[in-house]
DNA sequence: ATTGACTATGCTACCGGTGGCATGTTAAGT
DNA sequence: ACTTAACATGCCACCGGTAGCATAGTCAAT
């Protein structure tokens, strides 16, 4: 176990340069001669040397910390996203610190941008919802502070974004319900005000009309992603004569919701109904029946924004920051959709 | 929106005092004259001056980052644990970095050393699984680097420990089955090396016996917190006759799996069989029927631990260091537990 | 050989705070 | 009133790096 209180003055005394070379060696430069180079890259590594973040922070004004912003409802999409930028983010020698916070709150960009002046942050990824708003993005540009928004969509600005397109795969869940033969098939809205419920419902709309379907009003409920409310509304839905064969919606927990209003009133899932989710949450494969749902890539989406965060932040690398990333989640079939019979 | 670019200086120079007294004002040093301190007080705010972080660090040798240790399959267990510990430190003026790792790997105690040091963070938090590495906490000891671990337990240090007492949780689970009237009560565990699996094992064997029941070894069956291992061993565990008529689960994951056996089995529960989880997870009251189970205060747990790993950092507070922190996880009764009837 | 241009390296002033010590000021002790 | 302790405040060096500019060294061209 090396000693760490090694300074970068004892690795130039130790490697006969001076301390301004050492630097120099440390972040790259090109006007190093290679001899000294080798030298000096010998002996930090003899030394298990590594430079202190917040004197390096100080001169040059980088904290090689990340700030991840968010105001979900899900742990479990935090925890995904989480893991997929951090292993990004160790591997470059940077640390992500976490800030979770009110998206609907009038201070919220003041919020954020106090978050990254505290501790100086090289940059910020948000999470959805808090992503979707975008007087933040314009706050943060203003700012010149480098950020990455995970949001569902297909056509932002690539540099900024990284990009999951729920509308296609909303699409996919239409389609597939309609090929099992399904003709009355009801919407469970999210949030109105949510990127990801806006997609998800124009997707699947676009795809149902497409296929020759209607999709009356009374099939389409709004819910808020939340369980409770989605019981009440599923129950609703379900008591319409007649009733829908199947229904899809904006989210596992929701879809969870109409599982148990379906079980209050004895339909049977799938024989007498299907219903689809979207996330698949760990929920998803532990209700019964287990629920055919959409997999959002979280994790990815993750590594992609450190990516591409980190590129914009070291500006070396201009090919990853304007590169689009689009990911496209995938349908996951399972035990609660069914072939449609009278 | 004040410009950001205040330093210490400017306060100085604009409170007609030298940045030394500033400084001062800002540590609450005691040494300050009353009317000098509220002058400086006064500019502080009006200019929303916050002081740099890593200028403080590099000065002073702390970095206002705390660290968040974890190897944990549990998402929500870690979101909520997070979400207490957020609270506090965005009080305190603290930052919260995260930090996943593997607890089983041989360079755990160096993996996490290095963490610490590469962002010269104040002292960290560590949840359990990782947080029952003894060998952890002597490193962390012996560097002196302030750490507080969350474990399941009653009787460790007070430093350094926040304690949840699972064993009179799982006693209370115990005593709850066996007032329904149930005798043939069967126990899945969890992994053998997890103190929590002990102490919830330790104190549903005790109470049981206290309550003159036996378990024979063919109720009791070792799981591993896992999902699909408890489904398998759930179906052992009702193919047998006579077959038990509750199950305590070492964890909600796993209960959720027995209920999936019992299904597949056709076993009714609450009728034909009581099914009990630990930990009040997200997946509890949504499968159906809704779970019977022991609600872990988590997030209350992690606010513990950060004010005591504060006040350690500070050392401005022995009583908060040396108070006993011993959470009482408690039941939550829902559909997944009736009463035992022939 | 001399000059110029270019490269490799060093010197030194910062970055924005903190800590030790010196100094000025006030109040208490006799 | 004078000494002295106690307190309030200021000055300056320093934490461990980075950046600009100066300088020494190298090589090709004239």
């Amino acid at each position: 176990m090396p000693d760490q209180k090694i300074t970068i003055n004892d690795i130039a005394r130790l490697s006969g340069v001076s301390k301004r070379t050492v630097s120099r060696v440390i972040n790259n430069s090109p006007k190093v001669g290679a001899a000294t180079k080798a030298k000096v890259t010998e002996v930090i590594a003899q030394y298990n040397y590594v430079p202190d973040k917040q004197a390096r922070g100080l001169a040059s004004s980088r904290s090689y910390l990340l700030g991840l912003v968010y105001d979900n409802p899900d742990a479990l999409f935090i925890d995904d996203a989480q893991r997929g930028i951090l292993s990004v983010c160790s591997q470059q020698g940077y640390e992500l610190v976490v800030h979770p916070c009110r998206y609907k709150s009038p201070d919220f960009q003041q919020n954020v941008l106090n978050f990254v002046r505290r501790s100086k942050l090289d940059g910020v990824i948000v999470l959805p919802p808090a992503s979707e708003v975008d007087a933040l993005g314009e706050v943060l540009t203003e700012q010149e502070i480098p950020f990455v928004r995970l949001v569902s969509g297909t056509n932002e600005v690539a540099e900024n974004f990284i990009m999951s397109d729920d509308r296609a795969a909303a699409a996919e869940v239409a389609q597939f319900l309609v090929d099992l033969g399904h003709r009355q098939i009801a919407l469970m809205t999210g949030p109105d005000n949510y990127r990801s419920s806006k997609e998800r419902q124009l997707g699947f709309i676009e795809a149902i009309k497409e296929r020759g379907l209607k999709l009356p009003k009374e099939l389409v409920v709004s819910g808020n992603n939340d369980y409770h409310t989605a019981i009440k509304k599923g129950l609703d839905l379900l008591k319409q004569n007649p009733r829908p064969s199947a229904i899809f919606c904006n989210n596992d927990e929701m879809a969870a919701g109409v599982l148990k209003a379906a079980h209050e009133l004895a339909i049977k899932v799938p024989e007498a109904l299907s219903v689809c989710g979207f996330d698949d949450n760990l929920l998803a494969s532990r209700i019964i029946p287990e629920l055919t749902t959409i997999k959002r890539p979280v994790s990815e989406m993750g590594k992609y924004a450190a990516r591409k965060l980190i590129a914009k932040i070291e500006k070396n690398n201009p090919d990853a920051v304007q590169q689009k990333c689009l990911v496209r989640p995938e349908l996951v079939v399972r035990d609660s959709t069914g072939l449609y019979s009278d």
